[in-house]
DNA sequence: CTGAAAGCGCTTACAG
DNA sequence: CTGAAAGCGCTTACAG
């Protein structure tokens, strides 16, 4: 009756799950143990009897019992999250990797905190602050713009698992993608079609993954007997303004090109679009290649020929990692090999166009 | 040196920010005061002497405190982090959304906690009882498809707003788009370039969206003095896969149209790919009109001419809106009025196909 | 196998 | 204006 906490909480709602009144130490009431005992129950943390524990089974779920993530983190270090570095929440390039973060993670009773870096090491350092003091138990970094040594120290602390780089530090697990095949390929299908006068739109190029795309794409170029020439490279930032603005400067630089790899598939599109101005056709008058297999490829118009990159994957295994670190394993997960998708972008080569 | 603290913590990396190690009481310690004087001054809840004012400031300046979350969400009931029910963490659509709300939400010191709902109210539920159970200040629906008198007894428990919807109730607020009116706005632009044969491409009927669209399609087409047709509506999904489906049914159902209005751009884009496919070109042949106005749609090809939803502003106001019931005022928010944008898939009627 | 007790780092009535 | 103290809801050595 005299009772302040029930003086204080507002017992509104006697929701189906029970969610927030029922605390741990009711549980232990109802089913006449500790409180450590139920929490033993709770976590698996020692053995205890059948009895016992089926009182407290019962009447956790009598109660509608939820444990408090707050106070378990508080009071035990875990706080089963893990924050997830992405770049911008919105990035149509990093969602389905989100997805299959926030699918395993929660399936494993983990839930993910998403922040974004914006392209910026400050910010970065800055998210990891942020999420380090909500005490999550881990971090996942989607790429990023921290250095080695950054991610190394912050390793030292908690577990992270970082995408888009090769590096080996303790407590930390690297997932990379072959980029560099995965533009060698691009490049090969076209010059497998007869195109030899392959333009190229550059990726930010202090982006790993944009200097490994221009690597491969220069690589295959050369192994062909070609070339390589500077005037057919444009540079570009992975947006689909800058495709566009790539291929506007192409075509006015009089370079004759029969064919386009563009690093991401954004630049493709923006390249699309550019061609289209230009009154030039996709694939008759120029094969146009991108790179990622972007959920919005299939509906290009035409369906753009692309890399496939397995984002979805990278955003589950990413996850898993965490879990194998998390659980104190060595995780020993690998991204698949990059693979074409051929659609309806490219076609065999005609003659060059402005020669 | 026989502090057990000091065994189990690992000082390592004294961090720029020293996270973690620094404690409220650490702090008042140093500044000679006591902790509930320290915990004041952070949350400005009471007056305090300019002295001990400084002292504390500068002691939290040269310890590098930074105030944990957790520990704070546990005391005091607050842990300034607002959930986010979202759909799809990935969803074209919402992601301006989800950056507006990230943003503003951040500014102001707080955290949002991104949660996807699937599309289902159940899910939906389990979302909003683990956000509770993490104890955030107050959620954000993304629209969803929880019922109103869920998201009311919600919001008796905590701050609530909900987008999408119109609906009033104690403790939330409901932000709204006029989906009619932009929908009106779309038809009355393919008629008054003539076009009296205008298919519709329907989102899903179950989404106050999709039906408030459809509505404004009719509305505008009976304003117009003709009459609505139902072989001229197909049904969607608000999927890139149904706008495609709904336009090879279309087609194939002999039933002439010079113009098709999708209730999504996403379902637009599948329709400007089924046309591509039957050798149907936009504009020429058929007008195009899509509605959200993704970032995408600038660089469809043509560039799509749509409805532009302020998803971007929408987040924004969301977030505020949070921020001023968390303050304990009442938002006075709204959604800016819809507004057509005409861009190159639309032009003058020719003579209705398949006649 | 199981309790009692201390403690996680804050906040907040309750008294000055 | 400011402290001492209790408490938020759990976990975890420490002792049986």
């Amino acid at each position: 009756m005299n009772d302040p906490a029930s003086t204080r909480q507002k017992t509104r709602r006697a929701g189906s799950t029970g969610l927030g009144k029922v605390t741990l130490e009711m549980v232990a009431a109802a089913a006449g143990v500790s409180a450590a005992t139920v929490s033993r129950i709770l976590n698996g943390t020692a053995m205890v009897s059948d009895d016992k524990r089926t009182a407290v089974d019962e009447a956790i779920a009598r109660l509608g019992f939820v444990p408090n993530p707050v106070a378990r983190g508080l009071a035990g270090g875990r706080t089963l999250s893990v924050g997830v570095v992405t770049q911008a929440i919105d990035s149509p390039f990093y969602g389905g990797a989100l997805r299959g973060i926030e699918n395993t993670l929660t399936a494993a009773g983990y839930s993910p905190l998403f922040v974004s870096g914006q392209w910026s090491a400050t910010h970065e350092a800055r998210c990891i602050d942020a999420l380090r003091s909500r005490r999550v138990d881990g971090i996942i970094v989607l790429t990023g713009r921290l250095s080695d040594a950054a991610l190394a120290a912050t390793a030292r602390e908690l577990p992270v698992v970082v995408t888009g780089r090769t590096m080996k530090a303790p407590g930390l697990c690297a997932l990379d993608f072959d980029n560099f095949e995965g533009a060698r390929l691009a490049t090969h299908h076209l010059l497998s079609l007869g195109h030899r006068r392959i333009a190229f739109i550059a990726g930010d190029l202090k982006h790993p993954d944009g200097k490994e795309r221009l690597r491969g794409y220069r690589s295959a170029i050369e192994a062909a007997g070609l070339a390589y020439e500077p005037g057919l490279v444009m540079p570009g930032n992975f947006t689909e303004a800058s495709g566009l603005a790539a291929v506007e400067r192409l075509i006015d630089s009089r370079h004759p090109f029969t064919a386009i790899f563009a690093s991401n598939d954004q630049m493709a599109f923006g390249a699309g679009l550019g061609l289209h101005r230009r009154r030039l056709q996709v694939p008759q008058d120029v094969s146009l290649v991108g790179f990622d297999d972007l959920a919005s490829a299939v509906y290009a118009i035409p369906p753009l020929t692309t890399v496939h990159h397995p984002v979805d994957e990278l955003g589950q295994l990413a996850a898993q990692a965490m879990l194998q670190l998390l659980a104190g394993e060595t995780p020993t997960l690998a991204l698949p090999a990059p693979r074409l998708v051929v659609r309806e972008s490219t076609r065999e080569a005609g003659p060059a166009r402005r020669r």
